[in-house]
RNA sequence: GGCUCGGUAGCUCAGCUGGUUAGAGCGUGGGAUUCAUAACCCCAAGGUCGGGAGUUCAAGUCUCCCCCGAGCCA
């Protein structure tokens, strides 16, 4: 069985903002965290790259559609390779082989009787790329949501027959657990509840798309040809375009993580599409929300949008990561602060996580020959901090499959704090001045450092740089969670998740912060 | 206009099927300490739980109305 998940395939109209970086962040958490529990896993993440607006958009910057799309899927590919994103692959939806495999799903839909000829006309809003409700007879309607003038078309397209499949999709959607968060459920329930209505799965007039089999001067809504590319994305590199082969890959789909804007495709037009051309739905829709930032929509027109490219640079990815991933309640909208960031960022990572690790492996060094100490067998997995690891280690696998980030990151966060209060507690700087409770202090300090090593463990799939550098410090070996990690099973993560893997006598190196303190940012 | 979510300490939020003095983190103030990244640890202040009415022995927690915010559909 394959663990597939996907972001989104993000629209190439401008170059990537925030809320890409945090949808796709959160996919390479859970890909992670998948990994780290021994399943085989696909990160699934890349481009959508026709239609009309992208046409628009690349002739206004003397491009050609192609080359447009070259150099903004570019960035895409660029920005997730410095954020250290784990993909396994990323599909381009004008890659020629999509071109084939969405012909092929096309034929099988076509010969489930699912494409009707229809007129349709109307006002169409380019940047939806949907047509709108508005009246026929309306003066220069505008789109609410883009605040552009709509477009008169009139037009014979091909139609998906979505009508059919009100059942089967009612019957997905009340699935317990296909949409989540819950909350989001009902919002798709009314629509559909309302009568699903056949939509147009091609248009006239826009040379950048592919084209319709059997059907001149039609290419396929970008909805359709781009929904497909999560299809597409199954195949290796190498291989031909064959559907039947890029299903055996790992399809259904697990998951599709995306935001709520686009929950309706993902829930309702694509779970059809999927059951006229005989394959099985997603398990899963996550709709997640959106950030602002101080309270105010991010917008190119209020000048206040987060370039996840300058974040990374003056922040590293730990911060960003932990900040989104930590503080907001993956599902609901979040608020970006700068203040909190900045709060957050560092009395968690680098005064609670990473001082722990540094006080503690200063003091071992000092009074135990450089290396682990020696413990007495009263370190025992009764030990306070022995309960307090399994405890972490409950809420973060419990958490993490739920796609409840923020309860993992407190629940390793809580044990780095229940650790620095038992340090407190035992004073250990003040016992090693008595040779008689010098191995009390050995103890103390081993419980600490084990504690520690449980952190960055547990650390690994919300923030794999952390956790790596943590790790070294403990001397301990890289942990894989990325794409090349191979297959383990048993689970060497949980394996080493067990109270007392620390080597007594391990040489330990010399301490270095693993996480520096982020100054006032002045840049945003 | 219909529907769906929210409105709880300065900020972000927990509060399951109604039940002793409404919780956490951050921020703020104080204390303690020196192993450590002026870090850690402890303590405290702070809320008429959006407003109003009702049900109940008892409501942040149920019902109704209203106000505010977000969203879906029209």
């Amino acid at each position: 069985m394959t663990y597939t998940l996907t972001t989104p395939l993000y629209y190439v109209n401008d170059k990537p903002h925030l809320g890409s970086a945090y949808t796709t962040l959160a996919c390479d958490a859970l890909a992670r965290f998948q990994r780290l529990i021994g399943e085989r896993v696909l990160l699934i993440t890349g481009c959508d790259e026709h239609g009309l607006k992208i046409q628009r958009t690349a002739e206004a910057a003397g491009l050609s559609p192609q080359a447009h799309c070259d150099l903004v899927s570019a960035q895409y590919q660029e920005l997730w390779r410095r954020w250290g994103i784990s993909n396994d692959r990323f599909i381009r939806t004008s890659d020629p082989r999509h071109r084939s495999l969405v012909e092929q799903f096309y034929r099988r839909v076509e010969a489930a009787g699912d494409v009707v000829e229809g007129r349709q006309q109307g006002w169409y809003c380019v940047a939806c790329e949907e047509f709108k409700d508005d009246a026929h007879e309306a003066e220069d309607p505008e789109c609410p949501i883009h605040r552009r003038p709509l477009e008169w078309r009139d037009e014979l397209n091909l139609f998906f027959r979505l009508s059919r499949y009100q059942k089967p999709i009612e019957a997905l959607i009340t699935q317990p657990g296909f949409i989540a968060p819950a909350s989001r459920r009902r919002e798709v329930e009314n629509f559909v509840a309302q009568g699903l209505r056949d939509f147009s799965i091609s248009r006239r007039q826009l040379p950048w798309g592919i084209p319709v089999p059997g059907h001149p001067g039609h290419t396929f809504y970008v909805w359709f040809d781009a929904l497909l590319g999560y299809l597409t994305a199954l195949l290796e590199p190498g291989d031909p375009p064959d559907l039947e082969l890029a299903i055996s890959y790992g399809w259904p789909a697990q998951l599709h993580v995306i935001g709520k804007d686009i929950l309706r495709f993902h829930a309702v037009y694509w779970p059809a599409m999927l059951l006229s051309a005989g394959l099985e739905p997603p398990r899963q829709v996550f709709g997640h929300g959106f950030l602002t930032r101080e309270g105010q929509k991010m917008g190119k027109s209020l000048g206040n949008v987060l370039d996840p490219a300058a974040m990374l640079e003056h922040c590293g990815t730990d911060a960003v990561r932990w900040y989104l991933l930590r503080d907001i309640a993956f599902g609901e909208d979040g608020d970006f602060q700068q203040q909190r960031f900045l709060d957050l960022v560092n009395n968690d990572l680098a005064n609670t996580i990473g001082n722990l690790l540094n006080r503690t492996s200063s003091m071992a060094r000092r009074w135990f020959a450089d290396a682990v100490p020696a413990v007495s067998a009263a370190v025992t997995d009764q030990h306070p901090l022995a309960q307090a690891a399994t405890t972490a280690r409950q809420l973060v696998l419990e958490g993490m499959g739920r796609l409840d980030f923020r309860q993992a990151a407190e629940a390793a966060l809580q044990l780095a704090i229940t650790a620095n209060g038992f340090l407190n507690d035992q004073t250990p700087w003040s016992r090693i001045k008595r040779e008689e409770e010098r191995q009390q202090v050995a103890d103390d300090l081993y419980a600490v450092l084990e504690a520690s090593r449980h952190v960055a463990l547990l650390l690994a799939p919300l923030l794999p740089e952390l956790s790596g550098r943590m790790l070294l410090q403990l001397a301990q070996g890289p942990i894989a969670s990325g794409s090349d990690a191979a297959q383990s099973l048993p689970s060497a993560w949980l394996a080493q998740l067990q109270w007392g893997g620390l080597v007594c006598g391990l040489p330990l190196p010399e301490p270095a912060p693993v996480m520096a303190r982020l100054e006032p940012i002045e840049w945003l």
